[in-house]
DNA sequence: ATAATAAAGGACAAATTAGTCCGGAATTAT
DNA sequence: ATAATTCCGGACTAATTTGTCCTTTATTAT
């Protein structure tokens, strides 16, 4: 479904959420061992992230990375700024085009998942994360 | 989605589907060439495509591969035989459990989602699929 | 029987993805 | 200033997936 890259990233964008609740920052490390994610990975991981504007990091003692608040994004930011459009555009069956007008067998069927899949990505905000993720029992790690 | 393999396995079921009128057999040459598929990787999916029952292979001259009969195999049974369960199964974050009494933030999207995909894939069998390649105008090459 | 044809299967090569290592740059505390 | 901390970024290795090549085996036609 997606790259292993992509759910470490969400996971740790949600983790990151969850924790950023004033201007208090996460450490790749923490993030790393929580999580159970190979931690130079996840470092990469979170490079991403910062250039996406997704998470800011600052460095040196107490740093480490927080929510960007300025703009609320989502995880499909996240998915986006990882695998980028892969599980959205194109022919799921590999066809050099992918229309309406000239579909495989399952274009519409796929049409529909990724609509569907998309707009419940779009709808969970990382800074609504934080909420639900303490409100209900969600779990992102383990 | 599904692997590269796997949209190969599809297509190439999908085109002996359409090809298997009657006891005709087609060869890995031909479905190669009009699907543009590497041939000597698409021979190896369709040796997987046998193993599995979906599709008849005989040797020597105007042999080839042809849609067994005896079943009724679906496109699901093409990406299970080469992609297992992995698009299905498990948590879609890499969480080690996936359960809704222990769910990720998007268990409940991913459920969803897949069991939707899987329904429309198992209700698409490839003999019906034979029919539909004539009548309507779908694409499974190009 | 022999030769031609076509799938089966194993070993190998290329490409992509996943993951590691380490020196450098920024920030903070002493 | 210095040292400690923590992210950045490039180069590297490992694993997986994708794809090739070539020999063997089964089948058919002559
Ligand atoms: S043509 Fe295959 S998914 Fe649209
Ligand atoms: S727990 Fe993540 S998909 Fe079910």
């Amino acid at each position: 479904m997606f790259s292993k890259a992509c759910t470490y990233g969400i996971r740790g964008a949600l983790y990151i959420a969850s924790r950023s609740k004033a201007g208090e920052f996460t450490g790749v490390k923490e993030v790393a061992s929580k999580l159970d994610i190979p931690q130079a990975f996840t470092s990469k991981i979170l490079q991403t992230l910062v250039k996406s504007d997704i998470v800011t990091s600052v460095r040196g003692p107490n740093g480490g990375f927080k929510l960007n608040d300025e703009v609320s994004k989502t995880v499909l930011d996240v998915v986006l700024a990882i695998d980028g459009t892969d599980y959205f555009v194109g022919c799921a069956l590999g066809l050099t085009e992918c229309s309406s007008e000239n579909p495989c067998p399952l274009h519409t069927e796929f049409v529909n998942i990724r609509s569907s899949l998309r707009n419940r990505l779009a709808a969970m905000s990382l800074s609504e994360a934080r909420e639900l993720l303490e409100e209900q029992h969600f779990r992102i790690s383990g």
